[in-house]
DNA sequence: AAAATTTTTAATCATTTGATTAAAAATTTT
DNA sequence: AAAATTTTTAATCAAATGATTAAAAATTTT
């Protein structure tokens, strides 16, 4: 029972080449994953990966466009909801977002990965700066600090504090499950608990 | 003006070798490394590599060993600490491992990245169990949580928090500084600001 | 069903890359 | 300073790896 996350609509080779890259690349990383590995991961010969993508770069290429737009696609329209108030944004974030990396947990430790090998030529595809600057939830929290509800005026603070608390978990899960002999059923019940926590714990650090 | 953290005594050939290792590995990882990397970082012949240390690989086991012992060398003194209490303890971590990490910033993104790479052969050489818990940071935890001074009783998240408070900003750094057009400089002097920062924060999310 | 097109395969290529070797150069020992 | 040892170099090797090719197989169109 392999089978990671993507498992539906494996019907053409394309998307069975997909599927595997995505593994494979989540996995490995870019500099470490063998186009042979793809191909085996796909069950199919080597030559197509090449006849349907071109070359590993561009493969790889597709699998991390798609990778960004699904995490900072809904980051967006979570930080962007002019009917949810401040306090509201942190929740779903943390909900949303525990939820979504516990499906594909190895997505946050490739994007960093990868960025570190390419941050010049990946981050000019993020529009990361627009997305948080021009966002409802800036407005927000500008409006908080100056109503004194907050006491921290640096949104960084607050965005990488409450991103630390969702993520890092993440990052650092196999030192977690090695070092103290924990499941994968354990870690996850562990992170259910963060859903609830990280909201009251932001609250804690940050409300006047 | 190239030069990272270690650039003192390479007067050898061996330790010019492992000071380059160390930029090249710490930079790109150990599958995107290639040897010639290592021997143009240290302006050597790329025989040389293999006279002094067989091969890539235990080249790169000595770099590992030396980071983790590092890094991890001095957590243990930290939490084994007798004379220190629990709050003393999270102050001294913030603002050794934010001064530490400041020096060699890449030093997590590669360790975590390694560790993603090879999880059983490098986590069996990182007795982390045992100085978790057999610290008298958890001692010191667990009477604090009796005597009702701390509220969270998983020792996981109060550790998961304030490493994750630390660490996660120089993990996200890239993300950061593209998105914000930071310079160095500042997200430096952001980092120190943190110093202070995060033991209060972490009073205030754990302390009842 | 014949022809045309698309997909798949096995074999092979060219480059990259970790490693070795034998000779040259430098250093140390006698 | 001659001999022995250690260090460095240029050349080369062998395996790994991304990619291509030409033929075979499968599918679609006519």
């Amino acid at each position: 029972m392999s089978a990671s996350a993507s498992e539906k609509k494996d019907s053409t080779t394309e998307e069975k080449i997909k599927t595997a890259a995505k593994t494979v690349f989540y996995k490995k990383g870019f500099a470490a994953t063998r186009t042979r590995d793809i191909a085996e991961e796909a069950g199919l010969n080597l030559a197509l990966l090449n006849y349907y993508f071109r070359s590993k770069a561009k493969l790889f290429e597709i699998i991390m466009a798609e990778t960004f737009s699904g995490f900072i696609g809904s980051m967006k329209v979570i930080l962007d909801d002019e009917k949810t108030s401040l306090e509201q944004k942190v929740i779903t974030i943390a909900e949303r977002y525990i939820d979504f990396i516990s499906i594909e947990p190895e997505i946050p430790t490739f994007i960093l990965t990868e960025i570190r090998n390419n941050p010049e030529e990946l981050l000019k595809k993020l529009p990361i700066k627009e997305i948080v600057n021009d966002s409802v939830f800036i407005k927000q929290f500008q409006e908080a600090v100056q109503n004194k509800e907050i006491t921290e005026p640096n949104p960084l603070h607050f965005l990488m504090n409450l991103l630390g608390l969702v993520v890092f978990p993440f990052i650092v899960k196999p030192i977690i499950m090695g070092s103290r002999n924990l499941e994968t059923e354990q870690f996850d019940a562990l992170m259910q608990e963060r859903k609830k926590k990280i909201p009251i714990w932001i609250n804690m650090m940050f409300k006047a």
